[in-house]
DNA sequence: AGCCAGATTTTCT
DNA sequence: GAAAATCTGGCTA
């Protein structure tokens, strides 16, 4: 059900933060070190588009969120908790602050690896969720800036299988513009976080794909 | 299955 | 000094 990985190019991305994140479900995110290969299917993730009050690069750039204002591809990689980190990946051009989340991701390649990072045996612990994906991946504010159209480390890639059915939702974890339904994940899958009223019945709807596979 | 409190530190007001 | 795009373990609010 996975063919061989391609990596994304940029022209392919949707220039528009909402669009991309849509487009990411379904495809592809690549860790490699000399160590091996590391990588998961994208099944979660969330819009903070521009002029969106949630947004990190609402009140313009910083030190901290600087990256966010890359052309779209690029990695924004923030600290947040005290231990935790979270990959966005940049979705305007150059100049503008927007990003998507990536929430979660279904394991495909180096479990062992992401089990021994995470301390933790159950598949479904292991990236479900956005402190727990950069964990089990070893993300950290040495990715921030990255370009993950180009980079050798961490990419984006497809294997030509599409999302099966996407859905949208509001939101997690956020109290700023908190209505707005920018979170999209693929339907029935365990590996998606969130409470279950967001991602069965009346919480969520489904959406139509980005693109192809 | 759902909800809550605590952990922990960077960042910006 | 407060808030923060979270996670974990424990209790039943």
């Amino acid at each position: 059900m996975s063919g061989p990985l391609r990596r994304l190019r940029r022209a392919e991305l949707p220039v528009d933060t909402e669009r991309l994140a849509r487009f990411l479900v379904g495809k592809i995110l690549v860790r490699d070190d000399r160590r091996g290969r590391i990588s998961g299917r994208i099944v979660e993730t969330e819009a903070y588009v521009v002029g969106d009050a949630a947004c990190h690069a609402f009140r313009g750039p910083t030190p901290r969120n600087r990256s966010l204002f890359l052309e779209r591809g690029h990695a924004y990689v923030y600290f947040i908790y005290g231990c935790w980190h979270a990959l966005n990946v940049c979705g305007e051009a150059a100049g503008t602050g927007a990003g998507v989340l990536l929430r979660a991701l279904e394991p495909l390649e180096g479990v062992p690896r992401m089990r021994r990072r995470r301390g933790v045996e159950r598949l479904t612990d292991l990236t479900r969720g956005p402190g727990r994906l950069a964990q089990a991946l070893g993300i950290d504010r040495r990715d921030d800036g990255r370009d993950l159209c180009s980079d050798r480390r961490l990419w984006l890639a497809s294997d030509g299988v599409p999302a099966k059915q996407l859905r949208c939702s509001v939101r997690i974890g956020i109290s700023r513009e908190a209505r707005r339904k920018l979170r999209f994940f693929e339907a029935d899958n365990s590996f998606v976080s969130g409470p279950r009223r967001l991602n069965r019945g009346a919480g969520s709807r489904v959406v139509a794909a980005e693109g192809e596979g």
